[in-house]
DNA sequence: CAGGTGAATCGTCACGCAGA
DNA sequence: TCTGCGTGACGATTCACCTG
């Protein structure tokens, strides 16, 4: 296949070579020494293991925005309302949030009170309640909830405690009566006990203790694997957010030393022609 | 217009590190 | 020691642009 020689000769610019390099202009520029030619013949399980040495770009960032003031510090942590709607923001304090592949957010409070709402709504709006009933629920704090991009027959499920099943209607018909009415244009969810087919991905959530044929424990593996692979997803989209702003970060700085540099080049010259005797 | 190429982005794996 | 997180590396996909 062509991709192969494609991508086998094409180095990534903004992911591997780049930030290098600026890193080594900034170097460059600060320091007066002369730049380290044998970069290049560094064989790449040095370079590898170099690599996998550097400090994160949050640390660096960070270390960088306090010798250099006007350089903006990544975040230590996330706040709270970044990509969250405000209108959870306003409920009561959910313990758990979760976004859907359709850009809704299923949030789940203390209590089992699952509250679902859609960023492109205003207001309380845009915001529906669910409480769960079930007694058997677990206690606030322990909700796993697990959501399907879409299930066979179109309709877009969540899996909530209790084993049950958060279920979008497809057409807004009226939601059962142990759910809140939905409001406005906003889809209904049912909550139903899971059918046995599950979406392709998903896999329910097992309580400890209760696995005991191989192939629950198969599952509870399958089921570990994908909530790995989705936080990993989700960390390499964050790590990648951080790795443009560090590069961001390291061109202002490149052009701020630059012109630093260009001053006292000139500064130098100003004070060679005034302390340098005229020969005329 | 089809095919090539560069660039951007994503998902996954592997690995090191820090904290429990 | 274990576990979770951050990140480099790699392969795959998609898109825009160029060229014959």
């Amino acid at each position: 296949m062509w991709w192969h020689q494609h991508n086998l000769c094409f180095r990534h610019p903004i992911e591997e070579d780049y930030s290098g390099e600026l890193e080594k202009k900034v170097a460059t520029i600060t320091e007066t020494d002369e730049s380290t030619e044998s970069e290049g013949v560094i064989d790449s399980h040095k370079r590898r293991e170099i690599l996998s040495r550097r400090p994160s770009y949050r640390k660096i960032l960070n270390e960088l925005s306090s010798d250099v003031p006007g350089v903006p510090k990544i975040e230590e942590e996330k706040s709270e309302g970044e990509g969250t709607p405000p209108n959870i923001a306003t409920m009561a304090v959910p313990t758990s949030i979760y976004q859907t592949s359709t850009g809704q957010y299923i949030a789940i409070a203390q209590g089992g009170t699952i509250q679902i709402s859609n960023p492109g709504s205003d207001g309380v709006q845009g915001l529906q309640a669910l409480t769960m009933t079930n007694s058997g629920a677990p206690p606030p704090g322990a909700a796993i909830v697990q959501y399907a991009a879409q299930s066979a027959d179109g309709t877009q499920q969540f899996f909530v405690p209790g084993s049950q099943v958060v279920v979008q209607d497809e057409e807004t018909e009226l939601a059962p009566s142990h759910m809140a009415a939905a409001t406005g244009d906003m889809p209904t969810y049912q909550i139903r006990a899971p059918t046995t087919a599950l979406p392709q991905g998903v896999v329910m959530a097992a309580s400890p203790g209760s696995l005991h044929s191989p192939q629950q424990l198969a599952e509870e593996a399958t089921r570990k694997r994908e909530l790995r692979l989705m936080k990993n997803r989700e960390a390499a989209k964050e790590c990648r957010r951080r790795k443009k702003e560090y590069v961001k970060c390291l061109e202002s700085r490149v052009a701020v030393l630059e012109v630093q540099n260009k001053k006292l080049i000139e500064e130098l010259e100003t004070l060679k022609d005034i302390c340098s005797p005229k020969t005329d």
